[in-house]
DNA sequence: TGCAAAGTTGCATGCACTGCAAGTTTGGGC
DNA sequence: GCCCAAACTTGCAGTGCATGCAACTTTGCA
């Protein structure tokens, strides 16, 4: 997911998040084009516009720029979790917590589905991106046993809950993007918690 | 999981195998000692006892040292899915697969401590940690839409019951590593997939 | 014992990544 | 409109990662 437009910024401000933005377009481009040899430092730089030392003032690594997550994606993921009202049981809050996520998500449909297809090609690049969104599920699945002053080694509950929900979620938003963002995500993710026997709440 | 031992092996796939554990735990000890910049090619390999040139015909990259995971983990996981019995239905053939994985992992409880001591310490050791896990449970969830026949596109029944019974069986594991591996996996993850109503299966 | 297969290793090379510092652009106060 | 501080861009030199090539060593088997 990435960070969405804000509607009151600086030019600075958005000269910055159009660069990342180019950089990591510019990641996947190459990547969708060619081969990972053809997706050089030099030649994400130059294709989005800045030199390769810029590059590195954007993102950490290269393969930062291939998955394009917000380095503070796991913080956000976690307070959104922590945000849910206390009233809320953890599948109920663990829905809206992932609905609140993905209000943030810019959809360029045509990104989304050259990140598809290099996934396809690249396993190793999947891995990046399965890797960046489990760690945030982790966040969501520990603020959920904290929420409830729950402890995990001694109470599975709250880990499984939160973990299972996510992982029908998962399976729904799988389901969207393979569908081209078709339809209603909430209807899919309700769809997919219902399959499994966890929703709606008693 | 690494790969377990074969009881019938020859001296040279013996030495592999020992290479390929001796430089998986360089990597983690270093890590554990110190920080990220004190875990270089050379460190590692000079602890391990071999030359830096030699690291590379065991690891693509430093990274995988670290994470110690099969190159063909993915490939392992989906067979155990696809060779479980076709009576079974989605949750069991999860089950059953995950506990033919677990057969295979060496629990060298020592090095695992440290793996999850250098896990909270180190965010970025923890990331290609699940990544792996995660691409592994994706093959998994596919498997198991394969072995019904199922199209995920148009229902996402069981891809969401596959990613929400593994969920909570990594509940389970990660309660099983925190207790230092002591009582029965088995029973864990039974608990943990009763927890979210998925066990016993009707 | 000998030979082929497999493995180890040094070296040169290209690329990733970083710190430093000089130059440029942006934003805001006056 | 000007000035200045903050923020950003960039070149360069340097270190470490990763790879291909080829020479040498070890292992396994006939």
């Amino acid at each position: 997911m990435t960070t969405v437009i804000t509607l009151d910024e600086g030019l600075r401000a958005r000269k910055k998040r159009e660069t990342r933005h180019a950089l990591h377009r510019a990641a996947i481009e190459l990547l969708h084009e060619g081969d990972f040899c053809d997706v050089t430092i030099e030649a994400i730089a130059a294709r989005a516009g800045v030199s390769p030392r810029t590059f590195f003032n954007y993102f950490p690594a290269k393969e930062a720029a291939l998955s394009g997550t917000d380095p503070d994606m796991v913080a956000r993921a976690r307070e959104f979790m922590l945000a849910r009202p206390a009233t809320e049981d953890t599948v109920t809050a663990v829905r809206g917590a992932t609905l609140e996520r993905l209000r943030e998500l810019v959809v360029d449909a045509e990104l989304w589905q050259m990140r598809r297809a290099v996934s396809q090609r690249h396993p190793e690049f999947a891995a990046g991106l399965v890797g960046a969104n489990a760690l945030a599920e982790k966040a969501i699945a520990q603020a959920a046993c904290e929420r409830l002053g729950a402890d995990p080694l001694t109470d599975v509950t709250p880990m499984a809950t939160a973990y299972a929900a996510l992982g029908a979620i998962r399976a729904a938003l799988q389901q969207h993007v393979s569908a081209g963002f078709a339809g209603s995500i909430e209807e899919r993710i309700d769809a997919a918690l219902a399959a499994v026997g966890l929703w709606p709440r008693p």
